[in-house]
DNA sequence: TTGAAAGCGCTAACAG
DNA sequence: CTGTTAGCGCTTTCAA
């Protein structure tokens, strides 16, 4: 690559040097004789380098990458020969913004926590052999704090660097034309958007009916963030199974939790300061079982003796914790992996069912016991 | 936002109507009065669209999206307005490719399998308040089989549309002018490159001992992705103890289980058809562990009673498989927190130590009993 | 079979 | 204070 082109110390005429170490060109000041140094920059390789770097235009070699007929044989050679001495990898936003077309496809998150990384293990093996590469982009909205996240990810992403996206836990989506989107455990549950979710009033049940044969009377429910349909399905579950069973809902004891482990924090507190406590609790989700958990070992109560804890997901954590989560189980990997298939089914135009639901279990760790009296 | 603009149903000239039910604009035929009819596309809406809603130009909407100074008041609040109504949000992409910064920090990974995702947990809490936001960008190199997927993931999306990156167990990367990378657990250990880690050597001390403790001697190890310095180190480690046991290492006890669950358990069924299998297996991680459990099952063998098995990672899914599985602590969340933390002081130009080294801890579950004789 | 030129959506000079 | 202009790196007619 270390090099040197052109006339050098000539004494018959004005000298032309050009020292090639790389890619770049840095030029002489006008006063100098015409002399080129081009200096190894590691920078960014762009089309144009490799288009002058092989002597064609940028137009060939666009059709080289892109794998376009109407380019000699010979040609084609020589221009991916310098692609590939190079190490030229054509940049996505360009790309994207002119062809709005990148084989990539985007899973939009309020947050990276175990419930949307589970689903990303999923639909990372799912995309495989698919011809996508996948995406995921946080909003950075963990709290919930601006509503609207999963719109400005999507305005920002689709058209130019995704063509398609897996929404988790959306709250508002509007349809875009010409731009698929699948929502897994959205607001409003089965709308006109393509939907993946589980179980989670019949989950509800399971847990309940689980509390109740375990003796339980005195049941809390921490529920989940109000605006997810999965979490008032859950909340629904909890109260038909206490239903069923002739045992009334002490209002006293269901609290908002909001599927976080900062949140369900005070209302797990507030809960177990009650004077007249729960027995048992149902968390809304697996983290706030966990911060429950957590408050109840503060204040001084040993699980599952003083109080029997089931939570609701099992991510990998709920195992992880002492005493392990008992839970209800959604299959989060395969609902990323079906979110995933639906929505590269959906762009290549396959007509299919576009609402799975699947099923829930029951997970029995050691944070329930029977009922003291 | 539905509408008639202009003359309609003139009788002196030339008709002209727009009718406005949205952005687009769909143009007449040439033989056609001047009718402009315009539908409502709800599709993604640019610049272009606030600009003309707004009555300005696009650069002064530009300034005003970017808070750039000169922009009288009111037109800053109608513009924000008309933001506000549309729905308007930056592309990414154009973004991107024209102002070479976007406050996107990019994580780049082969897959998204329980080791990145963990990273990916980690570096999103500490995400939050920089002002940056995350893009895990995965190449879906799962295999490994194609190295070099770094370097081609960074290539696509840095310069247009990440300002810094974060790769997980990359084997080669070049630094590129003007564009910070801080690799976790790289190919080449501590290189120029800023660095995250885990003390990979004292980890596999840890775990060689804790089998020796139990009494084991014959003690096989499934070494991880030769290309990665972290599996060297865990090999050496292993060797170490062993040494200063005084206990000989078998060498037809020591194969290569590659990492992933898939490439371990071919070597790990050799190791256990072995006439003289090993007593106990340290494995270089914690997928590979759970892979050589299933595989000892599946030949008849009881856990812990005719093998011991340890891993290395203590990635959640340890803890959930059965028995559970005894292992060494790599703090990945933390790892990933302070992967990004570097990042951002990288680019901030903040002087501070580039290689970071954390340390690593034995767990303790199930997965290993007492040598029998 | 090739390349010149227009333009994707945006930003950054620079004039007015 | 505002708009005009010239690209960022790429794809895609279309003419040579």
């Amino acid at each position: 690559m270390l090099g040197i082109d052109g006339e050098f110390c000539s004494r018959f005429g004005p000298v032309s040097i050009v020292i090639d170490i790389g890619f770049e060109t840095l030029r002489k000041p006008a006063a100098w004789p015409s002399i080129v140094i081009r200096v190894a920059f590691p920078q960014r390789v762009k089309m144009s380098d490799v288009a002058r770097t092989a002597g064609v235009s940028v137009a060939t070699v666009s059709k080289v990458v892109n794998g376009r007929y109407g380019v000699a044989q010979a040609t084609v050679e020589r221009v991916q020969q310098v692609i590939h001495q190079l190490g030229y990898e054509a940049s996505l936003g360009a790309q994207g913004l002119r062809s709005h077309r990148t084989n990539v496809l985007g899973i939009l998150v309020a947050e990276f926590e175990p419930f949307s990384t589970e689903l990303l293990k999923g639909a990372s093996k799912e995309v495989a052999g698919t011809g996508y590469q996948l995406l995921a982009y946080s909003s950075g909205d963990g709290g919930g704090t601006s509503i609207g996240w999963e719109r400005r990810s999507l305005a920002r992403l689709s058209g130019t660097l995704i063509d398609g996206a897996v929404i988790v836990t959306p709250t508002v989506v509007e349809t875009k034309q010409d731009f698929h989107v699948v929502a897994v455990d959205p607001h409003t549950g089965p709308s006109g958007l393509p939907t993946i979710d589980s179980d989670n009033f019949a989950g509800a049940v399971l847990a309940t009916n689980y509390l109740l044969s375990l003796g339980h009377r005195r049941i809390g429910h921490l529920s989940g963030r109000p605006d997810l349909e999965s979490a008032r399905l859950r909340e629904a579950g909890f109260r038909r199974a206490m239903a069923d069973a002739g045992v009334p809902v002490d209002e006293s004891l269901v609290r908002i939790g909001g599927f976080r482990v900062e949140s369900a924090a005070g209302a797990a507190a507030e809960l177990l300061a009650l004077p007249d406590r729960p027995t048992a609790v149902f968390a809304g989700n697996d983290l706030s079982a966990i911060s429950t958990m957590d408050v109840a070992r503060s204040m001084g109560l040993a699980i599952p003796d003083d109080l029997s804890v089931i939570g609701f997901d099992n991510v990998p954590e709920s195992a992880s914790v002492s005493p392990p989560l008992t839970t209800i189980m959604q299959p989060l990997q395969q609902m990323g992996a079906e979110a995933l298939r639906l929505l590269v089914d959906l762009i290549a135009g396959v007509e299919r069912d576009t609402h799975i639901r699947l099923p829930t279990e029951l997970v029995v760790r050691s944070s329930c016991g029977p009922a003291r009296d």
